[in-house]
DNA sequence: CTGCGTAAACCGACCAGCAGGTCGGTTTTG
DNA sequence: CAAAACCGACCTGCTGGTCGGTTTACGCAG
Protein backbone atom coordinates (compact mmCIF):
# COMPACT_ATOMS: atom_id res chain seq x y z
CA UNK A 1 0.00 0.00 0.00
CA UNK A 2 3.05 2.26 0.33
CA UNK A 3 1.62 4.26 -2.66
CA UNK A 4 4.58 6.39 -3.83
CA UNK A 5 3.32 8.38 -6.51
CA UNK A 6 5.45 11.60 -8.13
CA UNK A 7 3.26 14.35 -6.94
CA UNK A 8 2.11 15.40 -10.96
CA UNK A 9 0.73 11.59 -11.53
CA UNK A 10 -1.30 11.59 -8.20
CA UNK A 11 -2.86 15.16 -9.17
CA UNK A 12 -3.64 13.39 -12.64
CA UNK A 13 -5.16 10.43 -11.17
CA UNK A 14 -7.30 13.05 -9.08
CA UNK A 15 -8.51 15.20 -12.24
CA UNK A 16 -9.12 12.09 -13.98
CA UNK A 17 -11.39 10.56 -11.00
CA UNK A 18 -13.03 14.20 -10.68
CA UNK A 19 -14.22 14.23 -14.37
CA UNK A 20 -15.10 10.26 -14.28
CA UNK A 21 -17.59 11.11 -10.96
CA UNK A 22 -19.26 13.67 -13.06
CA UNK A 23 -19.56 11.96 -16.35
CA UNK A 24 -20.93 8.65 -14.76
CA UNK A 25 -22.79 10.58 -12.25
CA UNK A 26 -24.59 12.28 -15.39
CA UNK A 27 -24.95 9.35 -17.36
CA UNK A 28 -24.95 6.32 -15.23
CA UNK A 29 -22.12 3.72 -15.60
CA UNK A 30 -23.07 1.95 -19.03
CA UNK A 31 -24.07 5.32 -20.77
CA UNK A 32 -20.78 7.35 -19.66
CA UNK A 33 -18.17 7.21 -22.41
CA UNK A 34 -14.65 6.55 -21.49
CA UNK A 35 -13.94 8.91 -24.43
CA UNK A 36 -15.94 11.88 -22.88
CA UNK A 37 -13.97 11.42 -19.57
CA UNK A 38 -11.01 12.02 -22.28
CA UNK A 39 -12.66 14.84 -23.38
CA UNK A 40 -13.34 17.02 -20.26
CA UNK A 41 -10.46 16.29 -18.40
CA UNK A 42 -8.18 16.76 -21.92
CA UNK A 43 -6.46 13.50 -21.72
CA UNK A 44 -6.63 11.11 -24.47
CA UNK A 45 -7.63 7.48 -24.06
CA UNK A 46 -4.25 6.54 -24.57
CA UNK A 47 -3.61 8.20 -21.39
CA UNK A 48 -6.66 7.49 -19.06
CA UNK A 49 -5.43 3.86 -19.69
CA UNK A 50 -2.24 4.61 -18.29
CA UNK A 51 -3.57 5.28 -15.21
CA UNK A 52 -6.48 2.94 -14.91
CA UNK A 53 -6.73 -0.01 -16.45
CA UNK A 54 -10.27 -0.36 -17.37
CA UNK A 55 -12.99 1.67 -16.99
CA UNK A 56 -14.38 -0.86 -14.17
CA UNK A 57 -11.48 0.00 -12.07
CA UNK A 58 -11.74 3.65 -12.79
CA UNK A 59 -15.38 3.28 -11.76
CA UNK A 60 -14.82 1.13 -8.43
CA UNK A 61 -11.72 4.07 -7.87
CA UNK A 62 -14.57 6.78 -7.70
CA UNK A 63 -17.26 4.82 -5.48
CA UNK A 64 -14.33 4.17 -2.91
CA UNK A 65 -12.79 7.87 -3.36
CA UNK A 66 -16.80 9.18 -2.85
CA UNK A 67 -17.44 6.81 0.22
CA UNK A 68 -14.09 7.63 1.97
CA UNK A 69 -15.35 11.55 1.61
CA UNK A 70 -18.71 10.61 3.48
CA UNK A 71 -17.71 7.91 5.51
CA UNK A 72 -15.06 10.60 7.06
CA UNK A 73 -17.21 13.29 7.33
CA UNK A 74 -19.96 11.49 8.97
CA UNK A 75 -17.02 10.16 12.21
CA UNK A 76 -16.22 13.35 12.45
CA UNK A 77 -19.55 14.66 13.02
CA UNK A 78 -20.18 11.81 15.11
CA UNK A 79 -17.25 12.68 17.32
CA UNK A 80 -18.38 15.81 18.59
CA UNK A 81 -21.47 14.39 19.63
CA UNK A 82 -22.27 14.45 23.52
CA UNK A 83 -23.90 10.93 23.09
CA UNK A 84 -23.94 7.91 21.48
CA UNK A 85 -27.64 7.81 20.40
CA UNK A 86 -26.88 11.58 19.35
CA UNK A 87 -23.98 10.38 17.53
CA UNK A 88 -25.79 7.83 15.33
CA UNK A 89 -28.19 11.00 14.61
CA UNK A 90 -25.18 12.64 14.26
CA UNK A 91 -24.02 10.40 11.37
CA UNK A 92 -26.96 10.26 9.10
CA UNK A 93 -27.29 13.59 9.41
CA UNK A 94 -24.00 14.49 7.69
CA UNK A 95 -24.94 12.40 4.79
CA UNK A 96 -28.43 13.17 4.23
CA UNK A 97 -27.52 17.20 3.98
CA UNK A 98 -23.92 16.41 2.17
CA UNK A 99 -25.86 14.55 -0.75
CA UNK A 100 -28.70 17.35 -0.18
CA UNK A 101 -27.39 19.75 -1.99
CA UNK A 102 -25.36 17.42 -4.51
CA UNK A 103 -27.84 15.09 -6.67
CA UNK A 104 -25.51 13.95 -8.95
CA UNK A 105 -23.45 12.66 -6.30
CA UNK A 106 -26.65 11.05 -4.88
CA UNK A 107 -27.36 9.22 -7.67
CA UNK A 108 -24.53 7.52 -7.95
CA UNK A 109 -24.15 6.12 -4.32
CA UNK A 110 -27.31 4.99 -4.20
CA UNK A 111 -27.78 4.35 -7.60
CA UNK A 112 -25.02 3.64 -10.00
CA UNK A 113 -23.65 1.09 -7.65
CA UNK A 114 -26.76 -1.14 -8.00
CA UNK A 115 -26.89 -2.96 -10.93
CA UNK A 116 -24.90 -3.23 -14.30
CA UNK A 117 -24.29 -6.77 -14.11
CA UNK A 118 -22.67 -9.60 -12.10
CA UNK A 119 -19.41 -8.31 -11.09
CA UNK A 120 -20.01 -5.31 -9.77
CA UNK A 121 -23.09 -6.09 -7.28
CA UNK A 122 -20.28 -6.88 -4.10
CA UNK A 123 -19.57 -3.17 -4.83
CA UNK A 124 -22.58 -1.68 -3.50
CA UNK A 125 -22.71 -3.69 -0.69
CA UNK A 126 -18.87 -3.14 0.23
CA UNK A 127 -19.73 0.48 0.13
CA UNK A 128 -22.73 0.37 2.01
CA UNK A 129 -21.63 -1.93 4.53
CA UNK A 130 -19.47 0.42 5.95
CA UNK A 131 -21.81 3.02 6.23
CA UNK A 132 -24.08 0.68 7.98
CA UNK A 133 -20.85 -0.05 10.32
CA UNK A 134 -20.42 3.65 11.06
CA UNK A 135 -24.18 3.62 12.26
CA UNK A 136 -23.82 0.50 13.91
CA UNK A 137 -20.90 1.07 15.73
CA UNK A 138 -22.82 4.08 17.65
CA UNK A 139 -26.04 1.77 18.16
CA UNK A 140 -24.49 -0.61 20.04
CA UNK A 141 -22.87 2.00 22.44
CA UNK A 142 -26.22 3.71 22.79
CA UNK A 143 -27.40 -0.08 23.87
CA UNK A 144 -24.16 -0.22 26.00
CA UNK A 145 -25.88 3.27 27.57
CA UNK A 146 -28.91 1.95 27.81
CA UNK A 147 -30.55 4.44 25.33
CA UNK A 148 -32.20 2.26 23.30
CA UNK A 149 -34.34 -0.73 23.80
CA UNK A 150 -33.49 -2.59 20.42
CA UNK A 151 -31.42 -5.71 20.66
CA UNK A 152 -30.67 -5.87 17.33
CA UNK A 153 -28.46 -3.34 16.86
CA UNK A 154 -27.25 -4.72 13.03
CA UNK A 155 -30.45 -5.22 11.90
CA UNK A 156 -31.52 -1.78 13.21
CA UNK A 157 -28.33 -0.19 11.48
CA UNK A 158 -29.80 -1.66 7.74
CA UNK A 159 -33.02 -0.46 8.55
CA UNK A 160 -31.87 3.04 9.33
CA UNK A 161 -29.21 2.86 6.10
CA UNK A 162 -32.32 1.48 4.08
CA UNK A 163 -34.92 4.32 5.18
CA UNK A 164 -32.20 6.98 4.59
CA UNK A 165 -31.62 5.42 0.70
CA UNK A 166 -35.40 5.09 -0.17
CA UNK A 167 -35.77 8.82 0.81
CA UNK A 168 -33.34 9.99 -1.17
CA UNK A 169 -33.84 7.94 -4.62
CA UNK A 170 -37.33 9.37 -4.00
CA UNK A 171 -36.14 12.74 -4.01
CA UNK A 172 -34.14 11.99 -7.32
CA UNK A 173 -36.93 10.40 -9.02
CA UNK A 174 -40.36 11.03 -7.78
CA UNK A 175 -39.41 14.94 -7.16
CA UNK A 176 -40.35 14.35 -3.50
CA UNK A 177 -38.98 17.07 -0.85
CA UNK A 178 -35.57 17.27 -0.33
CA UNK A 179 -33.81 15.09 1.91
CA UNK A 180 -33.25 17.78 4.54
CA UNK A 181 -36.72 18.67 4.86
CA UNK A 182 -37.71 15.87 6.05
CA UNK A 183 -34.76 15.44 8.02
CA UNK A 184 -35.92 16.46 11.44
CA UNK A 185 -39.32 13.54 10.69
CA UNK A 186 -37.24 11.08 9.78
CA UNK A 187 -34.66 11.18 12.61
CA UNK A 188 -37.89 10.62 14.88
CA UNK A 189 -39.15 8.18 13.00
CA UNK A 190 -35.51 5.87 13.45
CA UNK A 191 -35.21 7.05 16.86
CA UNK A 192 -38.34 6.11 18.06
CA UNK A 193 -37.63 2.74 16.46
CA UNK A 194 -35.08 2.20 18.21
CA UNK A 195 -35.51 4.08 21.49
CA UNK A 196 -36.68 2.37 24.78
CA UNK A 197 -40.49 3.11 25.94
CA UNK A 198 -39.27 4.77 29.41
CA UNK A 199 -36.78 7.11 28.00
CA UNK A 200 -38.81 9.31 25.97
CA UNK A 201 -38.16 12.68 26.60
CA UNK A 202 -34.88 11.45 27.99
CA UNK A 203 -33.23 10.70 25.11
CA UNK B 1 -56.57 -0.44 -22.41
CA UNK B 2 -58.91 -3.09 -23.47
CA UNK B 3 -56.44 -5.32 -25.16
CA UNK B 4 -58.48 -7.95 -27.21
CA UNK B 5 -55.52 -9.98 -28.23
CA UNK B 6 -56.19 -13.55 -29.48
CA UNK B 7 -55.78 -16.44 -26.81
CA UNK B 8 -53.12 -17.72 -28.95
CA UNK B 9 -51.32 -14.68 -28.78
CA UNK B 10 -51.68 -13.71 -25.27
CA UNK B 11 -50.26 -17.05 -24.39
CA UNK B 12 -47.17 -16.73 -26.40
CA UNK B 13 -46.62 -13.09 -24.90
CA UNK B 14 -46.92 -15.06 -21.50
CA UNK B 15 -44.36 -17.43 -22.51
CA UNK B 16 -41.84 -14.78 -23.49
CA UNK B 17 -42.36 -13.20 -20.12
CA UNK B 18 -42.15 -16.13 -17.89
CA UNK B 19 -38.87 -16.53 -20.06
CA UNK B 20 -37.15 -12.91 -19.78
CA UNK B 21 -38.05 -12.77 -16.37
CA UNK B 22 -35.87 -15.59 -15.88
CA UNK B 23 -33.30 -14.34 -18.32
CA UNK B 24 -33.11 -11.12 -16.67
CA UNK B 25 -33.13 -12.37 -13.29
CA UNK B 26 -29.89 -14.49 -13.76
CA UNK B 27 -27.93 -11.96 -15.86
CA UNK B 28 -29.39 -8.70 -15.37
CA UNK B 29 -30.37 -6.32 -17.63
CA UNK B 30 -27.47 -5.31 -19.94
CA UNK B 31 -26.02 -9.09 -19.64
CA UNK B 32 -29.31 -10.76 -20.60
CA UNK B 33 -29.30 -11.24 -24.58
CA UNK B 34 -31.83 -11.27 -26.35
CA UNK B 35 -31.41 -14.38 -27.99
CA UNK B 36 -31.21 -16.68 -24.88
CA UNK B 37 -34.46 -15.62 -24.33
CA UNK B 38 -35.16 -16.56 -27.92
CA UNK B 39 -33.42 -19.78 -27.18
CA UNK B 40 -35.05 -20.74 -23.75
CA UNK B 41 -38.33 -20.23 -25.35
CA UNK B 42 -38.31 -21.22 -28.81
CA UNK B 43 -38.81 -18.38 -30.24
CA UNK B 44 -36.92 -16.70 -32.99
CA UNK B 45 -35.52 -13.36 -32.85
CA UNK B 46 -38.03 -12.39 -35.20
CA UNK B 47 -40.71 -13.65 -33.45
CA UNK B 48 -39.86 -11.70 -30.02
CA UNK B 49 -39.45 -8.62 -32.05
CA UNK B 50 -43.00 -8.92 -33.61
CA UNK B 51 -44.61 -9.34 -29.51
CA UNK B 52 -42.20 -6.48 -28.22
CA UNK B 53 -40.73 -3.38 -29.90
CA UNK B 54 -37.71 -3.97 -27.80
CA UNK B 55 -35.10 -5.20 -25.55
CA UNK B 56 -36.18 -2.18 -23.21
CA UNK B 57 -39.94 -2.65 -23.67
CA UNK B 58 -39.70 -6.37 -22.81
CA UNK B 59 -38.23 -5.67 -19.45
CA UNK B 60 -40.44 -3.35 -18.65
CA UNK B 61 -43.83 -5.36 -19.29
CA UNK B 62 -41.69 -7.65 -17.19
CA UNK B 63 -41.48 -5.58 -14.26
CA UNK B 64 -45.06 -4.92 -14.64
CA UNK B 65 -46.14 -8.17 -14.61
CA UNK B 66 -44.07 -8.95 -11.01
CA UNK B 67 -45.21 -5.59 -9.44
CA UNK B 68 -48.79 -7.14 -10.14
CA UNK B 69 -48.43 -9.73 -8.96
CA UNK B 70 -46.87 -8.91 -5.60
CA UNK B 71 -49.43 -5.93 -4.96
CA UNK B 72 -52.34 -8.21 -5.42
CA UNK B 73 -50.79 -10.91 -3.14
CA UNK B 74 -50.07 -8.14 -0.45
CA UNK B 75 -54.03 -6.29 -0.81
CA UNK B 76 -55.35 -9.75 -0.59
CA UNK B 77 -53.78 -10.33 2.57
CA UNK B 78 -54.05 -7.04 4.16
CA UNK B 79 -57.46 -7.63 3.16
CA UNK B 80 -58.11 -10.07 5.78
CA UNK B 81 -56.57 -8.27 8.79
CA UNK B 82 -58.30 -7.05 11.46
CA UNK B 83 -57.14 -3.46 11.84
CA UNK B 84 -55.63 -1.19 9.96
CA UNK B 85 -52.02 -1.52 11.45
CA UNK B 86 -52.32 -5.08 11.27
CA UNK B 87 -53.31 -5.19 7.51
CA UNK B 88 -50.13 -2.35 6.38
CA UNK B 89 -47.97 -5.04 8.70
CA UNK B 90 -49.10 -8.20 6.65
CA UNK B 91 -48.41 -6.32 3.44
CA UNK B 92 -44.97 -6.48 4.05
CA UNK B 93 -45.06 -9.63 5.61
CA UNK B 94 -46.37 -10.72 2.54
CA UNK B 95 -43.85 -9.36 -0.35
CA UNK B 96 -41.05 -10.37 2.70
CA UNK B 97 -41.86 -14.14 2.27
CA UNK B 98 -42.73 -14.06 -1.13
CA UNK B 99 -39.00 -12.72 -2.20
CA UNK B 100 -37.59 -15.19 0.78
CA UNK B 101 -38.03 -17.80 -1.47
CA UNK B 102 -36.65 -16.33 -4.96
CA UNK B 103 -33.61 -14.70 -4.61
CA UNK B 104 -33.50 -14.24 -8.57
CA UNK B 105 -36.98 -12.52 -8.22
CA UNK B 106 -35.91 -10.50 -5.27
CA UNK B 107 -32.78 -9.23 -7.69
CA UNK B 108 -34.77 -8.40 -10.02
CA UNK B 109 -36.83 -6.14 -8.24
CA UNK B 110 -34.58 -4.58 -6.10
CA UNK B 111 -31.32 -3.66 -8.04
CA UNK B 112 -32.28 -4.21 -11.95
CA UNK B 113 -35.01 -2.06 -11.92
CA UNK B 114 -32.88 0.58 -10.17
CA UNK B 115 -30.52 1.87 -13.07
CA UNK B 116 -28.90 1.16 -16.38
CA UNK B 117 -29.20 4.60 -17.85
CA UNK B 118 -31.53 7.51 -17.59
CA UNK B 119 -34.35 6.07 -19.95
CA UNK B 120 -34.67 3.48 -16.81
CA UNK B 121 -34.57 5.43 -13.57
CA UNK B 122 -38.34 6.48 -13.94
CA UNK B 123 -39.52 2.90 -13.82
CA UNK B 124 -38.33 2.21 -10.57
CA UNK B 125 -39.77 4.67 -8.88
CA UNK B 126 -43.12 3.64 -10.10
CA UNK B 127 -42.83 0.07 -9.10
CA UNK B 128 -41.46 1.41 -5.75
CA UNK B 129 -43.97 3.97 -5.51
CA UNK B 130 -46.67 1.23 -5.79
CA UNK B 131 -45.78 -0.21 -2.68
CA UNK B 132 -45.25 2.26 -1.03
CA UNK B 133 -49.13 3.57 -1.80
CA UNK B 134 -49.94 0.63 -0.65
CA UNK B 135 -48.44 0.46 3.19
CA UNK B 136 -49.02 4.65 3.08
CA UNK B 137 -53.14 3.53 2.44
CA UNK B 138 -53.16 1.28 5.84
CA UNK B 139 -50.63 3.85 8.04
CA UNK B 140 -53.61 6.12 7.17
CA UNK B 141 -56.62 4.16 8.47
CA UNK B 142 -54.13 3.20 11.46
CA UNK B 143 -53.69 6.77 12.06
CA UNK B 144 -57.51 7.58 11.80
CA UNK B 145 -57.58 5.10 14.18
CA UNK B 146 -55.26 6.17 16.73
CA UNK B 147 -53.53 3.44 16.60
CA UNK B 148 -50.23 5.64 15.39
CA UNK B 149 -48.51 8.45 16.74
CA UNK B 150 -47.16 9.53 13.53
CA UNK B 151 -48.13 12.58 11.90
CA UNK B 152 -46.28 12.14 8.45
CA UNK B 153 -47.73 8.92 7.05
CA UNK B 154 -46.10 9.33 3.39
CA UNK B 155 -42.44 9.38 4.98
CA UNK B 156 -43.11 6.66 7.19
CA UNK B 157 -44.32 4.30 4.40
CA UNK B 158 -41.23 4.99 2.82
CA UNK B 159 -39.25 4.59 5.46
CA UNK B 160 -40.72 0.86 5.82
CA UNK B 161 -40.18 0.24 2.37
CA UNK B 162 -36.41 1.47 2.10
CA UNK B 163 -35.82 -0.97 5.24
CA UNK B 164 -37.31 -3.87 3.82
CA UNK B 165 -35.40 -3.17 0.42
CA UNK B 166 -32.43 -2.89 2.42
CA UNK B 167 -32.86 -6.19 4.56
CA UNK B 168 -33.37 -7.53 1.09
CA UNK B 169 -30.73 -6.38 -0.91
CA UNK B 170 -28.00 -7.39 2.21
CA UNK B 171 -29.41 -10.73 1.84
CA UNK B 172 -28.88 -10.88 -1.64
CA UNK B 173 -25.01 -9.60 -1.37
CA UNK B 174 -23.92 -9.74 2.14
CA UNK B 175 -24.95 -13.10 2.86
CA UNK B 176 -26.75 -11.69 5.17
CA UNK B 177 -29.88 -13.89 7.25
CA UNK B 178 -32.99 -14.47 5.07
CA UNK B 179 -35.87 -11.85 5.62
CA UNK B 180 -37.94 -14.67 6.88
CA UNK B 181 -35.72 -14.91 9.81
CA UNK B 182 -34.99 -11.16 10.69
CA UNK B 183 -38.75 -10.14 9.96
CA UNK B 184 -40.07 -10.34 13.31
CA UNK B 185 -37.28 -8.09 14.76
CA UNK B 186 -37.97 -6.03 11.50
CA UNK B 187 -41.88 -5.55 11.85
CA UNK B 188 -41.39 -4.92 15.74
CA UNK B 189 -38.61 -2.30 14.45
CA UNK B 190 -41.15 -0.44 11.77
CA UNK B 191 -44.07 -0.89 14.41
CA UNK B 192 -42.20 0.98 16.97
CA UNK B 193 -41.16 3.74 14.70
CA UNK B 194 -44.54 5.11 14.14
CA UNK B 195 -46.51 3.56 17.11
CA UNK B 196 -47.88 6.36 19.92
CA UNK B 197 -45.85 5.79 22.91
CA UNK B 198 -48.95 5.22 25.11
CA UNK B 199 -50.52 2.17 23.04
CA UNK B 200 -47.32 -0.20 24.25
CA UNK B 201 -49.23 -3.03 24.25
CA UNK B 202 -52.62 -2.28 22.66
CA UNK B 203 -51.37 -2.12 19.58
C1' DC C 1 24.43 25.31 -16.17
C1' DT C 2 24.06 22.32 -20.23
C1' DG C 3 23.33 18.34 -22.66
C1' DC C 4 21.81 13.70 -22.64
C1' DG C 5 19.60 9.39 -22.01
C1' DT C 6 16.08 6.80 -19.97
C1' DA C 7 11.66 5.98 -18.40
C1' DA C 8 7.32 7.73 -17.31
C1' DA C 9 3.43 9.97 -19.26
C1' DC C 10 0.67 10.75 -22.96
C1' DC C 11 -1.31 10.59 -27.77
C1' DG C 12 -5.02 9.14 -31.09
C1' DA C 13 -5.89 6.38 -35.05
C1' DC C 14 -7.34 1.91 -35.32
C1' DC C 15 -9.33 -2.60 -34.09
C1' DA C 16 -12.74 -6.11 -32.88
C1' DG C 17 -16.66 -8.21 -31.62
C1' DC C 18 -20.70 -8.05 -29.53
C1' DA C 19 -25.61 -7.82 -29.54
C1' DG C 20 -29.87 -5.22 -30.74
C1' DG C 21 -32.54 -4.73 -34.45
C1' DT C 22 -34.10 -5.58 -39.52
C1' DC C 23 -36.29 -7.66 -43.34
C1' DG C 24 -37.56 -10.57 -47.10
C1' DG C 25 -39.38 -14.75 -47.00
C1' DT C 26 -42.11 -18.88 -45.01
C1' DT C 27 -45.53 -21.14 -42.27
C1' DT C 28 -49.68 -21.20 -39.67
C1' DT C 29 -54.29 -19.73 -38.62
C1' DG C 30 -59.16 -18.80 -39.35
C1' DC D 1 -56.50 -16.56 -49.57
C1' DA D 2 -55.34 -12.89 -46.61
C1' DA D 3 -53.41 -11.67 -42.48
C1' DA D 4 -51.16 -12.83 -38.51
C1' DA D 5 -47.30 -15.15 -36.58
C1' DC D 6 -42.87 -16.60 -37.01
C1' DC D 7 -38.13 -17.52 -38.93
C1' DG D 8 -33.02 -16.65 -38.95
C1' DA D 9 -29.27 -14.95 -41.69
C1' DC D 10 -27.49 -10.63 -41.97
C1' DC D 11 -26.39 -5.88 -40.97
C1' DT D 12 -24.50 -2.05 -38.41
C1' DG D 13 -23.32 1.16 -34.87
C1' DC D 14 -21.13 1.51 -31.09
C1' DT D 15 -17.38 1.66 -27.69
C1' DG D 16 -13.90 -0.43 -24.67
C1' DG D 17 -9.52 -1.38 -25.29
C1' DT D 18 -4.73 -1.52 -27.90
C1' DC D 19 -0.35 -0.20 -29.56
C1' DG D 20 3.40 1.93 -31.95
C1' DG D 21 4.95 6.19 -31.74
C1' DT D 22 5.82 10.93 -29.57
C1' DT D 23 6.50 14.15 -25.93
C1' DT D 24 7.71 15.46 -21.30
C1' DA D 25 10.07 14.96 -16.85
C1' DC D 26 14.13 14.21 -14.44
C1' DG D 27 18.50 12.35 -12.63
C1' DC D 28 23.23 12.74 -13.71
C1' DA D 29 27.78 13.41 -15.85
C1' DG D 30 30.71 16.65 -17.99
Amino acid sequence: MGTSYTKHTTQTRERILEAAESVFADNGYHEALVDEIGQRTSISKGGLYFHFPSKEDLFFAVMDRLADKLVSRAEKAALEAESPLRAAEAAIDQVLSTLSGQKRLAKLLTIQGYTMGNAFESKRAEVFDRFACVIGKHLRAAKEAGQIREENTDLASLVWLGAMNEVIVHWLFADGSSPKDVMSDLKSLLLASVRSVDSKVLR
